[in-house]
DNA sequence: AATCCGGGGAG
DNA sequence: CTCCCAGGATT
């Protein structure tokens, strides 16, 4: 039976070789310039799932809005959503104030600094507990990234699926076994770094490699085969119609429930076609609980739009119109609230990069 | 263990 | 077009 942790290379020359290089190579980045635990795990979790230079942007905006822990668990939710808009995965957003607010109300307002008590905070997994320790208190948590496995199962030649299962949890021995007592955060940047910038996906730069004397896979020349990854399912076709209704220059946006897809973000409000039938405008009315009484005219088909999410893929037919004058505003089936909001104000709005999308098409620009 | 959950950049 | 990114929650 083999050893569960590979023993080549040995840890101690590893860790030298990316110390040093990280200490000469790395990028200045906003969030390696603080200590603060709040911001360091704001960052973390904006860089789930989410590259560096989109977080860039949105991390200064946050941090100058919400510049504690207290501000953020003070703020509105909606405000909170409306700083996140673009950023994808909301629930990150909710659970980020969630976790503000059991910080202020459950932990004095001091974010507890172990990985077991983070991880006892809404939206902080095994990854951003490790983090956060390593990173904001300086203890010896190990942590794993999509970098960190793409770096771990190369310079260890692990050849075992490392999507998930015993393949990632072989990554996450390896991780655990090299993380140093002292300068856990700097270890675990350095390893992220590498990954990021030298040790890519696709045709690593090993010429420019701290460890490609110490990397097994590339001893083998099997470098470029790392790691393995079972290939993900592709996104189901789902298609919706849209309606984007408008009064006296403001257009009818609604709120979704908070859980689930787009919780808590507000767009025009659209229903699922089922099957294969064609997009109806009077389909589009019935599903969403409104009559033909509430709008003035006919609906106009403005387009399609196309929106691919990580397992879906939205086919959106937009239909524009006029609300009538008589019509009520309150929320259609499917939602939470509805409101009239006027053109000049959507950019201080919580919309996705879809419900933007699905204006655009309706010919609604949304300043920002 | 499988699914759900955004959006965008790079090749 | 495909891949994947400083992942986590839910079932």
């Amino acid at each position: 039976m083999p050893d569960e942790i590979p023993n080549k290379p040995r840890p101690e020359p590893l860790r030298r070789a990316l110390i040093a290089w990280y200490d000469a190579e790395k990028r200045a980045l906003p969030w390696r310039a603080t200590r603060d635990p709040y911001a360091i795990w704001l960052s973390e979790v904006m860089l789930q799932q989410t590259r560096v230079e989109t977080v860039i942007p949105y991390y200064a905006r946050f941090l100058a809005s919400y510049p504690t822990v207290a501000t953020l668990a003070d703020a509105p939710l909606d405000d909170v959503l409306t700083m996140w808009a673009g950023l994808g995965y909301y629930r990150r957003a909710r659970m980020l104030h969630a976790t503000a607010a059991q910080v202020r109300d459950d932990h004095a307002g001091v974010f507890p600094d172990t990985v077991d008590g983070l991880r006892g905070l809404h939206g902080i997994g095994p990854y951003t507990a490790g983090a956060v320790a390593s990173i904001a208190f300086g203890r010896a948590a190990a942590l794993v990234d999509g970098n960190v496995v793409r770096v771990l199962s190369r310079i260890f030649a692990v050849e075992d699926d490392v999507r998930g299962g015993a393949g990632l949890a072989r990554i996450w021995k390896i991780a655990e076994a090299l993380v140093p007592e002292e300068g856990a955060g700097t270890w675990n940047q350095a390893l992220m770094e590498l990954g990021a910038t030298v040790c890519v996906p696709r045709d690593p730069r090993c010429l420019l490699c701290p460890a490609s004397a110490l990397c097994e896979g590339r001893a083998r020349g099997i470098e470029k085969t790392l790691p393995k990854l079972a290939a993900k399912t592709k996104p189901l076709g789902e298609r919706r119609v849209a309606l984007v209704a408008q009064r006296d220059g403001q257009v009818l946006l609604a709120r979704r429930p908070e859980a689930g897809r787009f919780g808590g973000m507000w767009e025009p409000p659209s229903v699922e076609i089922p099957g294969k039938d064609d997009p109806d405008p009077a389909v589009l009315l019935e599903g969403l609980s409104l009559t033909k009484s509430d709008v003035a005219g006919a609906l106009a088909l403005a387009g399609e739009v196309v929106h691919v999410l990580s397992h879906r893929r939205l086919a959106v037919a937009v239909y524009s119109g006029a609300l009538s004058a008589r019509a009520k505003v309150r929320a259609p089936a499917g939602y939470t609230a509805a409101e009239l909001v006027p053109l000049e104000a959507l950019g201080k709005r919580a919309l996705t990069t879809f419900a933007r999308k699905v204006l655009a098409k309706a010919r609604i620009g949304v300043a920002t």
